[in-house]
Parts: C-alpha cells; sequence; structure tokens
DNA sequence: GTGTGACTAATAGTCCGTC
DNA sequence: AGACGGACTATTAGTCACA
C-alpha cells in the first residue's frame, strides 16, 4: 500500500535538504555561506531550523547549492 | 533545443501559482485567507509579490490549496 | 568548522480602513 | 471581490564574540 505520508514541517525538509547538499557538494558551512551571499552563522541557523527562512533566500541557497528551488522543499 | 531559462524570480513563480490555484478552486482571497489561516489582505500582498513569504506560510497556503508545497515554487 | 546567546535593522504579517 | 494605504507588532535577517 502507499506509506504513511510522515508529516515532516516543512522547515526541517528545508533544513535537511541544505545540510545532505552542501555535504554532498563538500562544502562547509562557511564556503556555502559565501557562496549564496549570507552570512557564516545564518547558514547553521537555518540547518538547525532557527529560522524561518524567507523565498528569497531559499532562491539564493538553491541557486548557490545549483539546484532547482523545489528540490529544497522535496522529502527525500 | 532547449528552451531559455527565462529566470522569473521565485516571488513572481510563487505569486502567480497561489493565484492562478486559487482561481482554480474558485476560491476568493478572504476564503483563501481564512483556510490558510492568514488574515485576508495579506493573500492580496503575496499575489502581487509586495511580501517576502516565509516557508511556514508557503506550507500552510499549500495545505490551503491542496498541493504539495514544492508545486508553489515551480514554474508552469 | 560549528553551535550559541545577544544584539540591531529590516521586514513579515495583522488590523483598521477607503476606493 | 480585490487593490491599496497607514499604523502597528512579531519575527526574520544579518552580524558579532566566544565557547
Amino acid at each position: 500500500m502507499a506509506r504513511k505520508p510522515k508529516e515532516t514541517p516543512l522547515v526541517e525538509v528545508f533544513a535537511q535538504n541544505v545540510r545532505r547538499l552542501r555535504m554532498e557538494r563538500g562544502l562547509s558551512q562557511e564556503a556555502l555561506a559565501e557562496l549564496a551571499g549570507v552570512h557564516r552563522t545564518y547558514i547553521g541557523m537555518l540547518e538547525r531550523c532557527e529560522k524561518n527562512v524567507t523565498i528569497y533566500n531559499i532562491e539564493r541557497l538553491a541557486a548557490a547549492l545549483g539546484v532547482a528551488p523545489p528540490v529544497l522543499l522535496t522529502s527525500r
């Protein structure tokens, strides 16, 4: 049968995707921050779900990670 | 050949999707606002790209419209 | 290289209206 | 039904020093 939806909050899905994609590319939080044009500690805050990121920063992070924005909101 | 990327800003893609999906469902801005638990005037602001929506509200809007969140960030 | 608390500036989001 | 404005509060954006 179909599997249980599981319902992870979207901020967590986002956080996990950012961390996973960053790791896959061998980037540090600092390196990604520079690519995305945001501050070093801000990446960490997002990965820990401490900020409720806006669509504008979702777009910038997606570009820095080289993926389409919807990818960051997609559970895997 | 592959088509031109076109690069519509993500906030505009989001705005267009919200408006289109809302219309398809025959909902007024007020009705959608109530379903999503946000304020009446806020839906209008989003559709006019006047606000930089947060991921939390993307999630709520997606739920209210009955679509997966990534759908709202996808160009069509 | 990352987590965390503290902090200011900016803006997300609400609520009251009018057109 | 929806655009738009002003005033307001809550929260995010973004930075820093330090663990």
